[in-house]
RNA sequence: GCUCCCUUCGUCUAGUGGCCUAGGACGUCGCCCUCUCACGGCGAAAACAGGGGUUCGAGUCCCCUAGGGAGCGCCA
């Protein structure tokens, strides 16, 4: 049997987090297996539902590099297919046309509140008789039986057992003849043979009753596995107000798409010990087994680790790619700087995130430096100048420009002065760079350049001369 | 309120009755490496929600309590 997996967002908005997790537990399953994941779009909700949207999640499901197999299907145009589905249910009577107006529904849902029930349809139009009320478009409810239970075999959870006393005749069209979203799923899930749904263990109370359209229709039970929910660092429900949670946010801020995925993989699923998986990886080891049941809290600490051991790990010339847009976009480009290759290799280690590189990168560009001040105070005094005359000589006569040439003469003058490596080296980093951290100060030397080195070594003794040696 | 789900270090998790004086990872702290910042290495503090059972033996099985979450729409 082939597995056939889905991912069915909602355009409502762009491509969350939560779902972008959901789809790669589904893209994944099916690739293990030599399955087909389709795309689907639950674009029902007319209200709601917008083309920007669609574009959103498309755009994030491609930058995750979340392929799809069939699809993408839009449930706006399968509207024929669910118009015969709902009459088939009426027409063996699975389902039957509903009367009640919304006033009725509204007393007896506040009525069942006041007397502490479980708001559900009481059934008023289940066994009417007669002719119809003039004028009034009815809705269609599932006829779902009154007695026994329904067990879900949930991959998950294990056996959930729900009592169909505690369902009620839920709306599968509404007045105006629209379906519903769980009469679109089932008939869609069924039309395409998905086999398993993985989805968020929000859907497991819907699944019952699923189950039972699924069942009036003729169709077979997918498997069904409900992941958990992923929350905020302070556990409640995952939103805005925690930070990003729009998967192309995540790749505006400088994420590696490996590492989300990587670190969303992780969020309620498991390997033993491991905590890096590279693509193939993951595909190979996913399992449905080792799927935890608790929700998980979001950690942003935890991804910027792992998109910091990516960007170590990518091989250069992806990096240079991927970086390259983030060194344009704050406007440093390689004709008033080092090339990127280089540059990326010596700042990889040093931040968890591409917009970090690019903060980091910023002394290396362009002729002048913004000077930190209390860098300035503290490495550059007026008794540095002798040290600092001595490196811009030495360095000038260096030809060719190459580390470890440049190391050669920062030792040797250190060694000529007396003094450590790191009281000459500090000086000159801030005198060249700004600030009190940059790479190795060969290698800083050697990006930089030999006319920068020279041309801001120059500046910062001009802003020594006058002071008191 | 009713129904369903969940509960191991601050966080992500390993654990499927003896291998658990509970392991790994992030974060935190300390040390080492070192020209700075990082990387890397070493080490420390840190958890089985509580209570009852079952069993020779329970983090692991059962029950109860507490806490958290979800569902109960002519939204998806």
């Amino acid at each position: 049997m082939t597995i056939v997996t889905r991912f069915p967002p909602s355009p409502t908005g762009y491509l969350h987090i939560g779902g972008a997790r959901t789809a790669l537990f589904n893209w994944l399953y099916a690739r293990r297996h030599g399955g087909r994941f389709v795309f689907r779009i639950e674009d029902t909700d007319l209200a709601r539902s917008t083309p920007e949207a669609v574009e959103a999640i498309f755009e994030g499901m491609a930058w995750l590099g979340l392929d799809y197999d069939d699809g993408p299907y839009f449930q706006t145009r399968r509207f024929d297919r669910y118009h015969e589905a709902i009459a088939e249910l009426l027409s063996v009577d699975k389902a039957y046309h509903c009367y009640c107006s919304r006033e009725r529904l509204d007393d007896l849902r506040n009525q069942q509140m006041a007397r502490k029930e479980k708001p559900r349809y009481d059934g008023f139009c289940r066994e009417r008789m007669g002719s119809p009320p003039i004028g009034v478009m009815p809705v269609v409810r599932l006829r779902t039986p009154r007695e026994g239970e329904l067990v879900v075999a949930d991959r998950v959870h294990g056996n959930v057992i729900f009592n169909n006393e505690e369902l009620d005749d839920l709306i599968i069209a509404r007045s105006d003849g629209t379906p519903t979203y769980h009469l679109t799923v089932v008939v869609d899930d069924m039309d395409m043979g998905i086999t398993h749904v993985i989805r968020g263990d929000d859907h497991l109370n819907n699944t019952p009753r699923q189950i039972h359209i699924m069942e009036g229709l003729g169709g077979v039970r997918p498997v069904y596995a409900h992941v958990p929910m992923i929350n905020g660092a302070d556990g409640k429900k995952l939103s805005k107000r925690h930070g990003a949670v729009s998967v192309t946010q995540y790749r505006d801020e400088g994420f590696l798409p490996e590492a989300l995925l990587n670190y969303l993989a992780r969020l309620g699923w498991s390997h033993g010990d491991e905590e890096i998986f590279s693509r193939e990886e993951l595909i190979q080891k996913f399992d449905i087994e080792h799927l935890n049941k608790s929700a998980a809290s979001f950690d942003l600490d935890k991804l910027l680790w792992v998109n910091q051991q990516y960007l170590q790990r990518v091989p250069t010339e992806r990096l240079v790619n991927t970086a390259a847009p983030f060194f344009a976009a704050a406007g440093l480009h390689a004709e008033n700087g080092p090339a990127l290759s280089a540059l990326l290799e010596a700042q990889r280690t040093r931040a968890k995130t591409l917009v970090e590189i690019v903060e980091k990168s910023q002394p290396f560009f362009g002729e002048l430096v913004e000077m930190d001040s209390v860098a300035a105070a503290k490495h550059l005094p007026g008794s540095v100048g002798a040290v600092l005359r001595a490196l811009r000589e030495a360095l000038a006569t260096v030809d060719p420009w190459l580390k470890e040439l440049l190391h050669a003469v920062v030792e040797r003058v250190a060694q000529e002065q007396g003094l450590k490596l790191g009281q000459v080296a500090q000086p000159l980093r801030v005198a060249v760079t700004g600030s009190t951290a940059s790479p190795a100060i060969d290698v800083t030397l050697e990006l930089l350049g030999k006319k920068r080195c020279l041309g801001r070594l120059d500046a910062a003794l001009e802003s020594l001369t006058g002071l008191p040696e």
